[in-house]
DNA sequence: TAGATTGTTAATCGATTAACAATC
DNA sequence: TAGATTGTTAATCGATTAACAATC
């Protein structure tokens, strides 16, 4: 019943437009909706509904004319392909206010990831309480890393610290870094990383209203 | 001298490319260098060394054979397509961790955005100081956004308030929205919305984590 | 059936890369 | 000069969209 169920390899944009999908049906069936067309999936994230019924087809969902896609159908075959329900474990290292608001989200759990551990070097937030984590002190990293085989590091430290830290968490048997320090970390290649500049985010928000603004 | 200064549009990925250029290059004139190749540039960011040269072509700047590009003028030429130098002001609503953390990263300041309000409406927080600013209760947003002539909201309310706030602001004149919120809001198309979903990022680097583990 | 919607192939578009001449 | 590097045109690649037949 499940098809080919894809793919090598999906781009950043194929990604995002998945995770969409899912944010979009998910919001669906607790709204009691059962299905969804392409159009409609297309007009919530602004891209031609035959993009959609080709992403869904990649991931092995047919739908059924006249009617659309079966929400819940979508839904887990978007978590299957992301492999959302295969665990993984994250700790949070850099308890600053970007470090604790990332360990405070609620949502990573929606994605099969689980922040268990928390880590800073400063003698005053360690011990803190952050959810259901202790912020540990950060020689306890690579310990805690390989006891409770974390698989990814959210990397909050200050931008002259982070390839150090990066280091001994990649000596530790990290898997992959999200790295919100602003600075390129040099690291083995099989390691994965992620860059977050955020500021991007509002460096083209700006350049449009500033756009806008000449034109008038 | 200045060539045709750009443009109509620039794509997302060229945006997010010249903001790469002027990072690296800031660093590279604070570690004293004068120059920079479009190899260096190509490779400080992964991308072929040809795009690079376009990248500039297209903003007005030149190279010198044997040489490269003077990192001052490329600077320099990147603010000003981005429009950098014309300061922007912006208000932080919702105070909780996320809005926080933004409200206090340095760094707005070198894209011309300054975080001069803060807001929410939770007694609490309210008279709170963060950095310059004052949280102060929602209801003054209107009246706040007129009279300093806010145009950008960073929206970090919980989502079911999401577009009430959102309205407000756009009913005191805001020009742009960056939300955190992680709902659709529903505005005038004249109001430019970004709409950041952070975990997707993370959700990509977990997608990678998977499918290298399934591999092995 | 007629009509709505899917599925798929071909066409288009835009972004990236290759090739190579021009420059210092 | 020879060699490094730029600048630019043409080729490629991948992602998106258009067209339209298939399905219920």
């Amino acid at each position: 019943m499940q098809a080919p169920l894809a793919t090598n390899s999906l781009s950043h944009s194929t990604l995002e437009r998945l995770m969409h999908y899912h944010h979009f049906l998910e919001k669906r069936l607790r709204g009691g909706a059962r299905t969804a067309t392409s159009t409609q999936l297309a007009e919530s994230i602004h891209v031609d509904d035959t993009l959609v019924r080709k992403d869904l087809a990649m991931i092995g969902v047919r739908g059924h004319p006249r009617i659309g896609f079966e929400a819940a159908e979508v839904v887990s075959a978007i978590r299957k392909v992301l492999g959302f329900d295969k665990k993984l474990r994250a700790a949070v290292v850099g308890m600053g206010r970007l470090g604790s608001a990332l360990a405070s989200f609620r949502g990573f759990g929606d994605y099969g990831v689980e922040v268990c551990a928390l880590f800073d070097n400063d003698p005053i937030k360690i011990g803190l309480l952050s959810g259901d984590n202790v912020v540990l002190p950060l020689d306890r990293l690579s310990m805690v890393v390989r006891s409770r085989g974390i698989n990814i590091v959210i990397l909050t430290v200050p931008p002259e610290a982070a390839q150090e830290v990066a280091q001994l968490a990649v000596d530790a048997g990290i898997e992959a870094i999200w790295n919100f320090a602003g600075t390129e970390l040099k690291l083995p290649h099989d390691v994965f990383v992620r860059h977050e500049h955020i500021l991007v985010g509002l460096a083209e928000l700006a350049y449009l209203v500033r756009k806008a603004e000449n034109r008038s």
